[in-house]
DNA sequence: ACTCCAAGACTGATAAGCGA
DNA sequence: TCGCTTATCAGTCTTGGAGT
């Protein structure tokens, strides 16, 4: 019994030795500079198809998995591996409990044999294989290259060039699935659950000696890629080829970095937090990470060993409510000696992000600028400089006008020597031919009247005199569903208008469209936007429902953010502003409540239970609707009209004058 | 938060699939 | 479990057009 006890503890002790000593002597060896360029020019000069493979299946013979954790049987590998025209390749790596995670194995196939080299014994020799993984000639397969060449990079300095992916390949065949148990399945007969696959992709490759079932595992996992390459770009068509090749070259150039960024750190932060992330929060996350980081990158330690950044998550969220929590989220002894150092960061990053806070004001402001700025260039964009109408007058023979003109359309005339010049002011030009009888004002329609109207270049609202935009008195959302008989009927409804005149009568042409939308019972919103609503409007009620059942339970502090929020809901939405104009907060509370309520205020926004195959525009809905197209448009240019008091309208419109 | 309209580009959320 | 990529959807932002 003794004997057993001390033989546990020795074990133990042994087993403690060995695995502190294993992970303390895990080295990187980076690419250099030199490397990278030269691999990048090889990969540049890689643009012809693959060399297809052509083996016949054979199902692997267990003898000819070879466990290489010797130099002088990696040096016998390499002298067969480089003389090969095609190796496979899969790579086991290990990432708990450290900063970066490292390769514990890595299997090579190559014709019938394949090859399990030791990463962590041979970890110093491994760079030997440089000249095999960067040689062209030879063609690396992976399933999924994208992780094994950045880890080949990270832990060796192993830069690939002329790699082939069977899972690339698969992509490009179109196949439901990716998985390389599937294509063994489908192509090679063999078959492995994915349930047990994965149970030994996820097991413990650092621990040594690995199992007879680990290397037969390892070994499958790069035994068929040749075979699978040869099957699968038999299927494929030149292009499919040439876009893996492209693709791979691309991610074998990619260089390997260990920058904690901004970036990454939102990523995270976005893992723990469903609703917006808060800037300021979002701050001091991430100057605590990037810190951590460091630590942790230094002691070469997984980051979850030093904190759980759920925990650093909350407590960032926090601010400095919670500042006494730092020893506890800080607790590991692997930072003990940092605890200063980290409550300092906290501190200032809240500090800096309470001052950015407190320029909120300063930053609404600049809101206020960058609308402004948005505005003009709007503006800048919109408005139309220079004038609308030239205005210059065509004449037919007999010296009456026949109708006005710009400068484009009149210099078409003298170009072609069917007009001549008879007088610069107003710019006149008289045609030297009898013109259409359409067109001739003295038989022609009433309509071409339009023409011999003289437009001045002026807001039909105001008068002013530059700065202006076209307006559609009936929206074009409406008007693009008519038929040509009443888009003609709305021809001159295209007014100038200035940039001021413009916005307001924007704002009545936005109130009629809701009245519409209202009576049409359209509404112009999409299904996404009543969702929208719909989903405020209850979790609103939520509040509301909390608050009246709970007022002596519920906090003071949690009351007064429930009551802000409604408060919030309602001032927000305008219709909701409207609707409960004059009433008491809790009058209102109380009424939300009931959902039939709820459900009657969502009304606006058309009716909730609108079926996604229902959903159609709404001025095409609109336009189908309507029965009296004559009335529609006319009710468009009465509400332009009425609310916008236009003081200098062409002639055209005067009749509408008359009707009221 | 938004001033025309429409199309295309872009974005974020989400889910699925795969790797270790 | 986590990290990564990809697809998709629905929404937003940007861009460019604009006549009688």
């Amino acid at each position: 019994m003794e004997y057993l006890y001390v033989l546990l503890v020795f074990l133990g002790v042994l087993g403690y030795i060995i695995m502190t000593k294993k992970r303390k002597a895990i080295e990187y060896y980076e690419a250099t500079k030199e490397d990278l360029v030269e691999a990048w020019e090889k990969i540049g000069n890689l643009n012809t198809p693959y060399e297809i493979p052509d083996i016949p299946l054979s199902p692997i013979d267990p003898s000819n998995i070879k466990y290489i954790n010797s130099k002088t049987q990696l040096e016998s590998a390499i002298k067969i591996l480089s003389s090969a025209q095609f190796i496979g390749v899969d790579i086991e790596e290990y990432r708990e409990n450290t900063y970066l995670g490292y390769i514990c194995l890595i299997q090579i196939s190559v014709f019938s044999t394949v090859y399990l080299i030791d990463a962590l014994s041979l970890r110093r020799n491994i760079s030997s294989l440089k000249p095999i993984f960067s040689n062209p000639n030879i063609t690396k397969i992976f399933h999924g290259c994208h992780n094994d060449t950045q880890w080949l990079q990270r832990d060796f300095g192993i830069i690939s060039v002329n790699v082939f992916d069977t899972q690339l390949a698969g992509k490009a065949l179109n196949y439901e699935k990716l998985g390389l148990n599937y294509f063994w399945k489908k192509y090679c007969g063999y078959v492995m659950s994915s349930e047990y696959k994965k149970t030994m992709q996820l097991s413990r490759w650092d621990l040594r000696p690995l199992s007879i079932e680990q290397q037969k595992y390892a070994a499958m996992d790069a035994y068929y890629l040749i075979y699978l390459m040869g099957i699968m770009c038999k299927e494929m068509s030149y292009e499919q080829i040439m876009s893996i090749r492209e693709e791979t070259n691309k991610i074998c150039k990619k260089e390997f970095t260990k920058v904690v960024n901004d970036e990454k750190c939102f990523k995270i932060m976005k893992n723990y937090v469903k609703n917006q992330i808060n800037p300021q929060s979002f701050h001091v996350f991430s100057e605590v990470y990037k810190f951590l980081s460091k630590i942790a990158e230094e002691k070469n330690v997984n980051l979850e060993q030093i904190v759980k950044i759920e925990d650093l998550v909350k407590l960032s969220r926090a601010e400095n409510e919670n500042i006494n929590d730092v020893k506890r989220v800080f607790s590991s002894p692997l930072i003990s000696d940092y605890i200063g150092k980290i409550e300092n960061i906290i501190k200032t990053s809240i500090e800096k992000a309470k001052k950015n806070f407190g320029e909120e004001k300063g930053e609404a402001k600049s809101r206020k600028e960058k609308k402004q700025e948005r505005y003009n260039t709007f503006l800048k964009k919109f408005t139309i400089s220079g004038k609308v109408f030239e205005n210059c007058q065509i004449l037919i023979p007999d010296g009456t006008l026949l109708c006005y003109a710009n400068h484009k359309k009149v210099n078409w005339y003298l170009e072609r020597d069917l007009a001549e010049v008879i007088r610069e002011d107003p710019y006149t030009i008289k045609l030297k031919f009898e013109p259409n009888y359409k067109m001739n004002p003295r038989t022609g329609e009433g309509q071409r009247m339009f023409y011999i109207k003289e437009k001045k270049n002026e807001c039909v609202v105001c008068g002013r005199a530059d700065g202006f935009l076209r307006y559609r008195v009936v929206p074009l959302l409406y008007r693009q569903f008519f038929t040509e008989e009443y888009k003609d009927m709305c021809r001159h409804d295209v007014l100038l208008l200035c940039a001021n005149c413009h916005e307001n009568a924007n704002k009545h042409c936005d109130e009629l469209k809701k009245k519409i939308s209202k009576d049409y019972e359209i509404p112009l919103h999409n299904f996404g936007e009543i969702h929208k609503a719909k989903e405020k409007l209850f979790s609103i009620r939520k509040n509301c429902i909390s608050l009246n059942k709970g007022r002596k339970t519920i906090p003071e502090n949690r009351q007064e953010v429930l009551l802000k929020n409604i408060r919030n809901f309602i001032d927000e939405n305008p219709s909701y502003t409207e609707h409960f104009k004059g009433q008491d907060i809790w009058e209102i509370i109380i009424w939300l409540c009931n959902e039939d309520n709820c459900k009657e205020l969502l009304k606006i926004y058309g009716d909730v239970n609108w079926k996604v195959e229902n959903y159609d525009n709404h001025g095409k809905l609109v336009v189908e609707k309507v029965k009296d197209m004559k009335e529609f448009i006319i009710m468009w240019k009465w509400n332009f009209i009425e609310k916008m008091n236009p003081q200098y309208m062409p002639d055209s419109w005067k009749e509408l004058f008359h009707i009221n």
